[in-house]
Order: C-alpha cells, then sequence, then structure tokens
DNA sequence: TTGCAAACTTACTCCTAAGTAAGTACCTTT
DNA sequence: AAAGGTACTTACTTAGGAGTAAGTTTGCAA
C-alpha cells in the first residue's frame, strides 16, 4: 500500500543510481508505474523538485538509521554503514554522492544544496564514530579521524564506481580491507 | 595552430570532466570555437564517437606520459600519477572515470568498451608499479600491490568528487596521505 | 446533496537535442 | 585549367524532453 508519491520518489532514487539524473526521463517513471507524465508533476512539480527529494529522502534514511545504531560499539556502527554500500553493490547501483557528485555543476542549485549537506553529514558522521572509537580505544588507526572518515567514505563511494565500469566486485574486499585498518 | 579536431576534443573534454557526458550539447562546443554543429558531426558522425574519441584520447595521453616515467623510481612514477590528479583538483575537474562510471549503465556501448579498457589500463600500470617498488625494497605498504593500486586510484578519483561537492581541496592531503603509507 | 479538495488524465505547448542532405569555398594535384 | 578531396556552412528534419492549463474522478465533509 504504497502511495504513487512514494513509488515515484523510489523509481527516481533508482534510476539517479543507475543511470544518471540527466539521464532519465519522466517516461521512466510514468509508464513503469502506469501513470502520466503530469501525475509526476502533481507531485513534483519540476525535475529538479523531484531530484532534490531522493537526495533528501536518502538523507533522511540514514539519519534515521544511524540513530538506530547509536547504541551500538563504534565498530559495529561501521560495519553498519559498511553494510549500506555492500546492499548498494548487490543491487548494482552506486551511491548518491556518486551518482550526483561528478556532476555536480550542472545540477539545479535546490540539488547542490541538499547533496552538499549529505556530503556533510556523512563525513560528519563517520568522523564522529571514529573519534569515538579511538578515545575509548576500541578502535586503533593511522592518522586522525577526520582523515579516516575520509579514506572510509570515499573508498567505499569510489569502489562501487569501479565494480560497475569494471564489472566486478571490488566493494567487498575494499570494505575488508577498511574494517582491517580499524 | 590546433585543428578544429583537436579543439573540439579538448573542450568536450572538459565538458565531460566538468557536466556530465548527457549535460553539454553540441551547442557547448560550437559556440565558443565559432564553429557550426554540423562541423562536429563531420569529424564526430555521432556524439557517442566523440564522447569515445575524449575516452581514447585521454588513454594514449596517459599511455604517453606513464611510458615517458617508465625509467624513474616507483615512488617518483606514483608521483607523477598523483601530479595529474592534484593539477584535475587545480581545475575543478574531475577525472574520466569519476565523470562517466557512475553514468556506465546510460553510455553508448563504445563508450563502455573505452571506459572499461580505461580503468583496466590504469589499475595495471598502478599495480605493476607498486609491485617493482615492494620487490625492490623502495616502495614499503600493507597489503598486495592490486589491493594498494585500489586504494590509490579510487582515493584519488573520489578525493576529485567530494573536493567538488563539499567546495574544498581535499586531494591534496589525500595525495599526501597516501604517499605517505608508501 | 452539495461542495470541495486531492489525485490524477487529456491534450497541448515550447524548446532543445542530435542528426542529415545538399551546397560552397579552398587547396592541392595532375 | 580541370578534378577532386577536405573542411566546412546552410537549412532542414525528427524526436524527445520538461512543463502547463483545463478537465475528470473519487472520497469526504458540512
Amino acid at each position: 500500500m504504497t502511495s504513487t508519491k512514494q513509488q515515484i520518489l523510489a523509481l527516481a532514487e533508482q534510476l539517479i543510481r543507475t543511470k544518471g539524473y540527466h539521464a532519465f526521463s519522466y517516461k521512466d517513471i510514468s509508464t513503469p508505474l502506469g501513470i502520466k507524465n503530469a501525475a509526476i508533476h502533481y507531485h513534483f512539480p519540476s525535475k529538479a523538485d523531484l531530484g532534490a527529494a531522493v537526495i533528501e529522502h536518502n538523507r533522511t534514511e540514514f539519519q534515521k538509521a544511524s540513530q538506530h545504531w547509536g547504541a551500538l560499539s563504534p565498530r559495529q556502527q561501521v560495519e553498519h554503514f559498511i553494510d549500506i554500500y555492500t546492499r548498494s553493490q548487490n543491487r548494482g547501483w552506486v551511491c548518491v554522492m556518486g551518482a550526483l557528485g561528478p556532476a555536480y555543476p550542472s545540477l539545479p542549485p535546490t540539488m547542490q544544496d541538499q547533496l552538499r549537506l549529505m556530503g556533510q553529514e556523512l563525513l560528519d558522521w563517520a568522523e564522529a564514530v571514529l573519534s569515538k572509537g579511538k578515545t575509548t580505544g576500541t578502535l586503533d588507526f593511522e592518522g586522525t579521524p577526520q582523515q579516516q572518515a575520509h579514506i572510509l567514505v570515499n573508498a567505499l563511494l569510489s569502489s562501487l564506481i569501479t565494480s560497475r565500469v569494471l564489472q566486478r566486485d571490488y566493494t567487498s574486499s575494499v570494505a575488508e580491507g577498511l574494517l582491517q585498518q580499524l
């Protein structure tokens, strides 16, 4: 019993994360859902609104999920974080940052803002968890938590991209390597 | 005394690496160069041909450059490699893999083939150099040369993307961190 | 039952995109 | 001087994209 609006959002996310923002059209959404293009415009007046909503939805989903792990150990939280990417890998999707970041200058301003927020939130979260792990002694790694946060997020982002191009799963081994570093 | 064809190619590369393949049009090339759209079609019959030529050109440029470094020490070769990315960072460009990889499924087959070749060549080169450095003892790092090659290429690729989104230079610090690991 | 708002569809407009066919200017070769 | 190829321009077609205005159905509320 998912609403049309939710279905549009879910399909738009899939399309963005497989083909990219500029490569999908309203028809790619309306036809599979059995609706008309104008129905999409009813819920999301412009394509920019739809794109921004996809990012925002992704942000809140991550916020909910990470809040849910909040009580776990830093290592377990990192494992859950990595799991998001291995599940993406299994579906053949790249992450939202990876899908939209390269096209950043060609995105509508509202999407740029959302994307910047998302990137900041991911890095802040990673840094906080790694920092806590280091001070409490449950995690051990070289460099600052900030540096390690960049490594973590960036390695996962790009492993999804290279996996796609080279047509094999690099994410699993990257995930393994990352956890070994901690 | 650069030919029109070379100018088209250079501008197409810039556009792909700043806006992405699907976000630029022939007008973005013809207007700045003071030519007509049909002139582009004369040199590159279809947009797919142009896109594939950009990747191929980039591949041969890298082949020439890396051949040029061939006699240097592994560490120096890696430094030259990293320098490619820091120069991209300074121009606000992402790398070709980073620009096109996320949109891979939406690219024409000829471009997919070229991109896959490029990715393979980059990783093969990096693995070979790191491997030589490890066996000759001039480089020292954790894990296999293959694993480290993935880290090297992926970290640089994604640092260009996140730098773009978060609007600051992450590439320099990533480059520094990578060299320290070796 | 009448009224009204939500969630659409119908039927368009307008624009931009890639691509093409035919013509033109110029340069080189014979 | 004639012929032919290279490198374009002119003028067009065709397709597809986002977006909109006006109408339709359905369910709920007064």
